[in-house]
RNA sequence: GCCGACGUAGCUCAGUGGUAGAGCAACUGAUUCGUAAUCAGUAGGUCCGGAGUUCGACCCUCCGCGUCGGCACCA
């Protein structure tokens, strides 16, 4: 005699066990059409599930946030079908939905290519239209193994065969296909509409291991209505159109070429924008209790054997050696080992700790082929590192400290939000667990201190200690860790650091290996897909351009650059014979934040007419008044802040 | 590194087994013009590199390199 609650709070009973799907149908025809699945105690289920005992339910419809994932799952399966309808042979492995659509991971040994979609997208609505209904069924183990194995589909045997003894193996059947999985689905493949579409195909691993076999994944998009999936595909339209090697190109601010893969040319105007970072980062560094220092680029493989990089790190470093001596150089690819050799002069005293060593470190890594991308990932890029020398007790405030200075950093480059993920102690480590639970413990207590929420990233710390790691997200949606922050109990003991203490014993310092803009390369090409190329004023290569409209004001308009330049603002004047309409369009296409417009009458009346990026309003006002404004609005936050602004 | 796609003028792209085209940019000339493209002309190419097939390859095949999308990697 079930008892069953609903969202508002009714109770209904029913005489027997009762599917969803009556449930529905007893409350109103409307919500019996509109349900496609429910949530019983607050776990999807599928409609069609018998409920025995009293329970809550919840109707899922179209309009629930919850069905999109559901119509995505579903429309994989849906994808698997046609798949081997159309190519037989073709083995299914797992196929969930994610984040804006799904995907499905197939084996064949001809992988499937774009060509195919038309016809595959086409057989999925078939099935669609088709709207069989999804049932599912119970399976014995055995007979599910025996079904996949006299089928050919190893992958799907082995995932049987791997499931715990305890699971209870689910198979769901729509029309003549069916595929092993824990559900819960919708009524039927109807439900899943037609507002999707396939994206692209790429390759992935079994199981995500690289050892394991290549598989073919096709990947789709999948909403509730076209609207969506229109609204979606422009989305990403205009994602694209924010790509930072877009824009780079477009802006003239770098490019990358063949005799140098993964290294950065930084043009005048990509470096200029790259100083103002630095020089912003140097300032806040200073500011915060940091010595900047410079250590070599190439330093013998001797010190990278007593850092342990050798041995754990080198198929990723740069060796370097010259004709006519024997050693063997390598290209920093951290700075860490050298910042050690600097704290390692002469004897330091408890009183210098917490002592914060920066650098702006240029490393070099030697990062697998397929991991380049843009100059987010590169091969040669400048960290803004530092290490905090500390003891033990210090490591929860110098953590709080340096998460309120990036929050303030992250905050003034227009990114307010931002993703921190603690990695916890892997499998692999070094140290002892009370070092860990140590360590682990001091970064928890420094985030609670801080105010910083995470999300656990389980076993994904270094091997030598706990890190918080702080993900920004580009234009296309990709995550990048920029800032990190590591607490590190082995290095000082490998180089052998120390201090004398308040007892006049020696202690081994803890390390903090932080950065909060992670590398400048990195961070600039998000910073640039951030604003898409739109850079607030302060941070802007070029800040001004002054164009004229006739050229008896050429020299007004060089008086006028010569006193923005004098103010200290980065500015390009325009003399050419352009009418003022085209001149305007140039500098517009080129992001330029601020046209100053000088014609005969500003010239005359010593006026210059500002326009701004984006705008139509044209200001006019006193040529002073415009140098001193604009030089006050260019003046970056911190120096704002603290008043010291031109 | 793995799977797949791609590589043609500075940029964006078209093209065919018979030695290559457009738009924009560049350059030259004319135009002195009031807020997102003035007009005309000129010049510009080892069709990524190497080998092969062919009478003949930018096109077909193979091998490299690079880029792009994923996967793996990101100490």
């Amino acid at each position: 005699m079930p008892a069953i609650t609903l969202p508002d709070g009714s109770v209904r009973r029913f005489d027997g066990p009762v599917t969803g799907t009556t449930v529905a149908a007893s409350i109103g025809p409307g919500l019996a059409k509109a349900a496609l699945a429910m949530k019983l105690d607050g776990k999807a289920a599928d409609l069609s599930s018998v409920i025995e005992h009293d329970a809550s339910v919840v109707f899922i419809t179209r309009r629930d946030p919850d069905a999109l994932g559901m119509i995505r799952h579903d429309a994989a399966h849906v994808l698997a079908e046609a798949v081997q309808a159309l190519f037989p042979g073709t083995q299914v492995t797992i196929g969930p939905s994610i984040e804006n659509g799904f995907y499905y991971d197939f084996f064949r040994n001809q992988p499937f290519s774009v060509e195919d979609f038309a016809a595959i997208e086409a057989k999925m609505k078939e099935i669609v239209a088709r709207n069989a209904p999804f049932e599912r069924q119970v399976w014995a183990r055995e007979d599910a193994i025996d079904f996949f194995v006299a089928r050919g589909e190893n992958f799907k045997a082995e995932l049987v065969r791997d499931l715990p003894t305890t699971e209870t193996i689910t198979m769901y059947k729509q029309g003549d296909w069916i595929d092993l999985c824990r559900g819960p689905h919708m009524r039927g493949t109807g439900d899943v509409g037609t507002a999707f579409k396939l994206m692209k195909v790429a390759g992935a691993y079994w199981r995500g291991d690289h050892r394991n076999p290549m598989l073919s994944r096709i990947y789709g998009t999948a909403w509730r209505d076209q609207k969506e999936l229109d609204a979606y595909l422009t989305m990403l339209d205009e994602a694209e159109k924010r790509d930072h090697r877009r824009i780079g190109k477009d802006m003239d601010l770098f490019h990358l070429q063949e005799e140098a893969v993964g290294s950065v040319f930084w043009h005048p105007k990509g470096w200029k924008l790259y100083r103002t970072a630095e020089s912003y980062m140097r300032r806040r560094l200073d500011a915060a209790g940091y010595q900047e220092v410079k250590t070599p680029q190439l330093v013998d493989r001797s010190l990278w054997e007593a850092s342990g990089h050798w041995e754990k790190f080198r198929e990723h470093m740069f060796i370097a050696q010259v004709p006519d001596e024997d050693k063997v150089l390598a290209l920093k690819p951290m700075n860490c080992p050298c910042h050690v050799q600097i704290f390692r002069q002469g004897v330091r005293s408890y009183r210098e700790l917490p002592l914060r060593m920066a650098e702006f470190g240029a490393c070099h890594r030697y990062e697998p082929s397929g991991a380049l991308h843009g100059i987010m990932r590169v091969r040669a890029f400048t960290q803004d590192d530092a290490h905090i020398f500390c003891t033990e007790e210090q490591v929860a405030p110098e953590t709080a400290k340096f998460v309120a200075l990036l929050a303030s950093v992250y905050r003034d480059l227009g990114f307010p939000e931002f993703r921190v993920k603690f990695s916890d102690r892997p499998p692999l480590r070094a140290g002892t667990d009370e070092v860990w639970d140590k360590a682990e413990d001091a970064l928890k207590e420094a985030c609670a201190l801080a105010g910083v929420e995470y999300e656990t990233n389980p076993g994904e710390g270094a091997f030598y200690g706990p890190k918080l790691e702080f993900v920004l997200r580009d234009a296309i949606g990709r995550d990048w860790q920029c800032g990190t922050l590591q607490v590190d109990y082995i290095l000082p003991e490998r180089l052998d650091a120390e201090y004398v203490g308040e007892d006049g014993a020696r202690h081994r310092p803890v390390m903090l290996h932080r950065a909060i803009l992670g590398s400048f390369e990195r961070f600039l090409g998000i910073l640039i897909e951030q604003y898409a190329g739109r850079f607030p004023l302060w941070l802007a290569p070029v800040q001004v351009t002054v164009a004229t409209i006739v050229s008896d004001a050429d020299p007004y308009a060089e008086e006028v650059s010569a006193a923005l330049r004098a103010a200290g603002l980065s500015v390009v004047t325009d003399l050419g014979r352009e009418k003022i309409n085209a001149k305007i369009r140039e500098h517009s296409v080129q992001h330029v934040p601020l046209i100053l417009v000088v014609g005969r009458k500003e010239a005359e009346a010593r006026t210059v007419a500002l326009r701004r990026l984006g705008g139509e309003a044209q200001e006019v006002l006193p040529l002073a008044e415009a140098v001193a404004r604009l030089a006050a609005e260019a003046t970056p936050p911190d120096l704002k802040a603290s008043g010291v602004a031109a």
